[in-house]
DNA sequence: GCAAGGTC
């Protein structure tokens, strides 16, 4: 009989393909891998009977290093590891699944490939295809593609076969190598550098990565501009009116805020001389909340993190469990369009049973699915859906995240909320004030989807020109805020964004940075920089060769596209690439001192040379495992360096007893005493055009000093004089009492009677 | 002792 090996990226999906196909009549042996059995049924394919053997990898096979010539990490220069030989073998983990592979295909005609079908799955079924090829003749191979471990997905994949795609797996193999040779290098040479320089631990590996370090890089970026934000008071003006009936209603002030106090205090002022307020408008509209789009990896990741607070390395792994009991489809996709061959009645029937959402299903049902799609698709996988209703117990994660996959599928599916929205527009002294309220119609998928919320906001009712006196007006003062350090959630949306490693290796490489001491989570589960994360990415960034920046990594990502679409050529991306590295790694060694000084400025000055004796390391604590590592030289018997404190955070403009000497033309010193250095606000906000002053020393200090402050001539003027304390002190408050708009008022300006500020006669002079 | 990518 004809024999077919079919080999899947993994045991569970070789174990649920093969029982799917043999309608639960596969027979099963062992392997020489223990973890990857053997599943054998008969089957009709090519209009002929065959016997059908799957078996599996686990993931790659094989794995490309340098040769033991380079190994040594002393006597190797980092910079020849750019042009080192490299092998890919397979990896000793692996041995077992490659001796079956060869047992078992040397007695088939055919071979059918069921890896994952993306990139990387096509790359590992060229390893596999790699390995039999030699040991057969004429075996004929076949690409099977599936996107869901279903029985219609995978007998469709089976009468559609396909050639496996070279140009997939050739981009593959360019990353590879790029990623070890870069990685290697820097991870070699700041290592013993910073080791030797900084007294880190010989076990300490300060690692340099095409992912870890862009991301390291969005971390540390958000902690910078929030130490050097700089806050802006502003001013605004809000109006409360609460009607006879006793309801209330809040007005926001039409330009928000302003940023200078002297004109929002004369706007106030004009407010207060004819506090009647008309109402202008009276507009009343349907107002849809739209139900969420169809499921991705990504916004999956995001919508755990956010909503049952489990991070990115926990929900794949618990998704990757779903997916193995059938109970979802695959959870790694970037595709977040429903194909029109899915049929979605019976996957929200699936659901129709369930206490927590079946009569919401059933609703669906009556209605029709039909998914709110996003504008994505990898045009391998369909968005995150559950295939199945589970029948055993799940574990409590297990459940919670199913839960949420679910009512994200079936809130997809429905319909969007309906409500009506009312905006009343009221003037007051010519200056507008809006109010909105929301009345919810129908709540639709609100109903399933517990993670969103709309408010509802009832407003009392205005008439249009009808006219009253607020029964509060404030004038109130605010700061800008500086912004939140990133959530994980944030950080897994900006690598997603910027293209930093895949859907499946997001969570690891925040998980590294956390590892090599470069970044923790803090209570408020938000991230900061550690004094390491900072000093490299300072470090780095002075060199200006963006190594923590995004760029380099996307660059590659947009090459490795064309190498697929067969828009490039893979060898010529390969040199092309190296070339480049290698041009940074010389130039980085050059200006090595940068790296040095920022380093210093966190862990004080380099130690001597050559490095004292590495620390006698405690003797093993016995069964219970190695007593917790101190991270660096304070368990040795030499005192340990004298610790720099962490540097002061920048200063913040100057106050006027702050100000400092300043030079014959108006300059003054900064903290190193060198002449500050005049710059101009370029970004768009409130301070645009304005002069300051920052250190003169190529920013060795934070000195910081707006000009019109530090110039005496000046000091005193401007807006910063008004303080918390004085600005509270313009609130003013007025009941609207009727006796207000019979008796005579002053005018603000003058305070004469019978006009207002804005027809004084002094505003001619 | 290095990377990132699969998966266990």
């Amino acid at each position: 009989m004809h024999r077919v090996l079919n080999v899947a990226e993994k045991n569970d999906a070789a174990k649920s393909l093969a029982r799917l196909l043999s309608k639960n009549s596969a027979s099963m042996r062992e392997g020489f891998s223990r973890f990857n059995k053997i599943y054998e049924f008969n089957y009709q394919l090519f209009n002929q009977p065959v016997q059908m053997i799957f078996t599996s990898v686990s993931g790659h096979i094989m794995n490309c290093d340098f040769t033991a010539a380079h190994n040594s990490w002393a006597q190797t220069d980092p910079v020849i590891l750019f042009d080192a030989t490299i092998q890919k073998k397979v990896t000793d983990r692996a041995l077992d699944i490659e001796k079956t592979i060869k047992r078992e295909v040397v007695k088939c005609q055919t071979l059918i490939i069921w890896t994952d079908c993306d990139r990387e799955g096509e790359n590992i079924g060229f390893e596999v295809i790699n390995l039999c090829r030699p040991l057969k003749a004429n075996l004929k191979i076949y690409r099977a593609r599936f996107s869901e471990i279903t029985f219609n997905s995978a007998t469709r994949a089976l009468t559609n076969l396909i050639q496996p795609d070279e140009r997939v797996s050739a981009a593959v193999d360019v990353r590879q190598e790029l990623d070890l040779r870069i990685g290697a290098a820097f991870t070699r040479f700041q290592t013993l550098r910073l080791q030797r320089l900084f007294g880190f631990d010989s076990k300490q590996v300060i690692s340099y990565g095409s992912c870890q370090f862009p991301t390291l890089g969005f971390i540390v970026e958000r902690y910078l501009q929030r130490v050097n934000f700089i806050s802006e008071p502003f001013w605004k003006i809000a109006v409360e009116h609460q009607t006879e009936a006793g309801e209330f209603c809040e007005f926001t002030w039409e330009r928000n805020r302003l940023f200078e106090h002297q004109p929002c205090l004369v706007i106030y002022d004009m407010i207060m001389d004819e506090p009647l307020a008309k109402v202008m408008d009276v507009k009343s509209k349907n107002k849809s909340k739209w139900r969420p789009a169809a499921l991705d990896t990504v916004e999956m990741e995001k919508l755990a993190s956010r909503k049952l607070r489990m991070t990115g390395k926990k929900t794949m792994e618990i998704a990757e469990k779903l997916y193995m009991k059938g109970l979802i489809s695959y959870p790694r996709t970037e595709t977040n369009i429903f194909p029109t061959e899915i049929n979605l009645q019976p996957l929200v029937q699936n659901q129709a049973n369930d206490p927590r959402w079946g009569a919401f299903a059933q609703r669906v049902l009556n209605e029709g699915p039909r998914p709110r799609n996003g504008k994505n698709t990898d045009k391998a996988h369909p968005p995150i859906h559950p295939t199945r209703y589970p029948d055993g117990q799940l574990t409590d994660d297990e459940n919670k995240l199913y839960e949420l996959i679910v009512r994200h599928f079936l809130a997809c599916v429905s319909k969007d909320a309906q409500g009506d929205e009312t905006t009343i527009k009221i003037s007051i002294a010519n200056e507008n004030f809006n109010a909105s309220g929301l009345i919810i119609r129908e709540r639709n998928y609100l109903d399933v989807y517990v993670y969103d919320k709309w408010s509802e906001k009832e407003l009392p009712h205005y008439e249009l020109n009808q006219t009253f006196y607020p029964t509060k007006i404030e004038m109130i003062q605010g700061e800008t805020t500086a912004p939140q350090l990133l959530t994980e959630s944030d950080l897994i949306a900006l690598m997603e964004k910027h293209g930093i490693g895949t859907d499946a290796t997001h969570a690891e490489h925040i998980a590294k940075i956390q590892d090599r001491l470069y970044t923790k989570m803090n209570s408020e589960r938000r991230f900061e920089p550690e004094k390491l994360g900072l000093g490299l990415c300072e470090g780095y960034d002075k060199m200006g060769h963006a190594l923590s920046k995004p760029h380099l990594r996307a660059e590659l990502e947009n090459q490795l596209k064309a190498i697929c679409e067969g828009r490039a050529n893979p060898a010529d991306v390969l040199r092309e690439q190296i070339d480049k590295y290698r041009q940074v790694f010389i130039a980085t060694s050059v200006q090595i001192q940068k790296l040095d000084d920022s380093m210093t400025k966190y862990f004080g000055p380099p130690g001597q040379n050559p490095p004292p004796p590495p620390p006698p390391r405690p003797p093993p604590s016995g069964p219970f495992g190695d007593p917790p590592q101190t991270p660096r030289n304070n368990n040795n018997n030499q005192p340990a360096r004298p610790q720099q404190p962490r540097p002061p955070p920048p200063a913040r403009p100057l106050q006027q007893e702050q100000i400092r000497p300043t030079n014959s033309t108006g300059v003054p010193k900064c903290n190193c005493d060198a002449d500050a250095k005049e710059l101009t606000v370029k970004k768009d906000g409130p301070n645009k055009g304005r002069s300051f002053f920052r250190c003169g020393n190529n920013d060795n200090c934070n000195f910081f000093a707006w000009k019109d402050d530090a110039t005496p001539s000046n000091a005193g003027g401007g807006q910063r004089q008004f303080g918390d304390n004085q600005a509270n002190s313009f609130r003013k408050r007025r009941q609207s009492d009727n006796d207000d708009d019979t008796k005579q008022r002053k005018c603000g300006l003058c305070k004469q009677a019978g006009h207002t500020r804005r027809n004084c006669p002094s505003l001619n002079l």
